[in-house]
DNA sequence: GTTTGTTCGTAAGGTTTACTAACAAACGTG
DNA sequence: CACGTTTGTTAGTAAACCTTACGAACAAAC
């Protein structure tokens, strides 16, 4: 019944008095910044409703995408006036199809009209980059070795991997997409970035000012998500990126997941299991991230090489109970969220094995299977590139309200 | 490399393969309804601003409210006078303190308009509601013991507590709100309640029809957490549920989560730990509920006093040992969902103490401080009545936007 | 070849919504 | 008492989407 001492930091506040005269409903709670709907945003609502129904299914007559839309003809009318204005769609002449009734003239978003620059700064020896075109197809790429570089040594290596790579651009550019590691809040300032010596740095802000272009930064995993749930149709998954560290992105009911101190998805640093394990950089015991990272896999593989030739089973026993673990601490996620799909992003010949069939394993011996009979667990289909398409997607999202 | 065989609950993916021609980005995707916008439906948005204004702040004049909201003083004018022609707003006569200019006319919700009818059906031995203010103030009371009935009798048992409670009922009724154990889907129809013997009941439309009211159906533990969300000002909170079984609701980024399946919520059968535990119900070994449920609390805790008085002591460590089973589970959303709120709901007596201590202590010793700083563990203010609360908020919430 | 019915895209006119501008009423202040 | 301030309303305007109507262009049936 004593509170907790106010340094920890998972404090109590059972016997915190409430607001005195403050009503039992919602009364003291700040009043939420809704907004109010003007005619104009509903104009842009229906706008990237129009885009994201091209986007999404194709080239189409506007009496398709009235269907579509459940808006009438004269309305889709004028706002694809208005979107062919801006260079955003296209006519593309008339239907093939022999059909009865007046011809449709085939109409779509102008693939080639833009490029995207898509950032990830997620390696630790490498910052890549690549321009991206509308559909994900990525037109070129770029990189600058990081060589240690921190802080400021470190923003202005980003602002040439960008500067290179608007250089390449032959089209005008949408937006740029940075993913970058650590905690990044709403306005793409990053909170904490310890690998790179980051602390509150506003590299939407200055980036943006530097090229003067839209720019959105958000966590690497987070980004990572989006390029998944762009080629799912699962409205609530779950992407797990094992790289030098351990970071999750979440997708609930179709909206990233952001987190109350903007650090959804981290995950590295919980414990796993009741038993111990690898002591952590972090100083606990048997993080997820002492298991599972890449480096801490890569070693233990190799000291079983330095060994000797010991059989294969002894490198398979080594991933399935890394992939054992992920799967212990995926459980109550899977559980409490009821994903229909969990993703997993990293080097495959470390993921894509035994690993991955422990951690499926797991999460089917630990979870109710009544509830989560719907789950897959599955590799990502984007490799390497799922930072730079998930950064292109944001950009699309942002900037066209297409996702 | 191996596909698991099809009856897994949690099958792989790995090498499907995507559909040819798809997009790289969303084409695949189904066409997500997100909806057109039409006026009308700005209109409806920007009234419910005007209500949680009011319902929030309380009483204030119709210039503080177009203040408030960012609409203009006509607009709001327009807006209340439509309210005021419902009946949901009245006017409370002239502000009395002194200040230059004309004086203001006050206006708030009428909060004694409307009555609004909660349901709790989570007890496992009587079905409990009550008639509840638009402030969440509970009127009255009625409740039907259960004795042990199922299926249609269950139903038939829901239909006369909602009779009973509406004859108490003195000004026109805003809606029916019922939290029912199990998984109800988006339409109220609980899928699955095996306690109940329900399995795909229409419960929503059933009692829609009987009375000819709105009707909104959840799961207790996702109605639980909306009258949590109403007093608290976190967007990302998770609310435990303790009883006959355990379950959880969840609010993340302000919006309450469902899940793919609409089993969001249900840890009650994920297995904690990885050093076994008391076997489930469910069949498996170390589930939270073998843990924590009431049930098998107090049957431990029974156990001990018939071996005669033992220490205090053993008592609290069963406590503990529960507490901490809950947070080995806790851990991993907390981390991955970065929540800034936790709470309790259940029998004081056995959660609000050591218990509750063991958790705080395990999510802190389990979770990286740095991003979790801010969290809060607490016990429910609601107490019993967090239910039939969540139900009015639920009301509240569907029928005039306000929550 | 003609008629019929269908489909597409556009034009004209009406309704809804929220805005700006202007004003009367009612108050405190100097 | 003149003046400035605040409130709430009236009048007119702009934006957005709707319904209705129509010409153009086609397939199918006669």
């Amino acid at each position: 019944m004593e509170p907790t001492p106010p340094t920890s930091p998972v404090a109590s506040e059972l016997h915190a008095a409430s607001a005195p005269g403050a009503a039992i409903f919602g009364r003291s709670r700040a009043l939420r910044p809704t907004g109010k709907v003007l005619p104009e945003h509903a104009r842009t609502h229906n706008r990237a409703l129009v885009l994201q129904t091209l986007y999404t299914a194709g080239a189409q007559s506007r009496a398709d995408v009235a269907r579509g839309t459940g808006l009438t003809r004269v309305t889709i009318s004028d706002l694809v006036g208005d979107l062919i204005a801006e260079g955003l769609v296209i006519e593309l002449g008339q239907r093939e199809d022999a059909r009865p009734g007046k011809p449709a003239t085939l109409i779509d978003i102008d693939r080639e009209a833009f490029h995207i620059i898509g950032v990830d700064l997620s390696e630790h020896e490498v910052f890549r980059g690549a321009v991206v075109g509308l559909d994900g197809q990525i037109i070129g790429r770029d990189e600058v070795a990081r060589d240690g570089a921190t802080a400021e040594a470190a923003e202005l290596l980003v602002e040439q991997l960008v500067e290179r790579l608007l250089a390449r651009t032959t089209t005008p550019v949408l937006g740029i997409g940075i993913g970058s590691p650590g905690v990044v809040d709403e306005h793409g300032v990053v909170r904490s970035a310890p690998n790179l010596g980051w602390s509150d740095v506003a590299l939407q802000d200055r980036i943006g000012a530097r090229f003067a272009l839209p720019v959105h930064v958000a966590n690497d995993a987070n980004v990572a998500v989006l390029a998944e749930h762009g080629s799912s149709h699962h409205d609530d998954l779950l992407l797990v990126k094992v790289g030098h560290g351990v970071g999750a992105g979440l997708i609930i009911g179709g909206r990233p997941a952001v987190g109350g101190g903007f650090a959804a998805g981290e995950i590295g640093h919980v414990v796993v299991g009741t038993d111990g394990g690898p002591r952590c950089a972090c100083g606990k015991d048997g993080c997820l991230e002492a298991w599972l990272a890449v480096p801490r896999l890569t070693a233990q593989l190799a000291e079983l090489d330095g060994a000797g030739r010991t059989a294969a089973s002894a490198r398979d026993d080594i991933l399935r109970e890394a992939g054992r673990r992920l799967g212990i601490v995926l459980a109550p996620v899977v559980g409490a969220l009821n994903l229909s799909e969990v993703v997993l992003s990293g080097p495959t010949q470390l993921l894509d094995g035994p690993l991955h069939e422990a951690t499926v394993d797991t999460l089917r011996t630990r979870t109710m299977a009544e509830f989560n009979r719907d789950l897959r667990l599955r590799m990502t289909e984007h490799g390497q590139d799922i930072v730079l398409r998930g950064a292109a997607v944001m950009v699309l999202s942002g900037q066209l309200g297409v996702s």
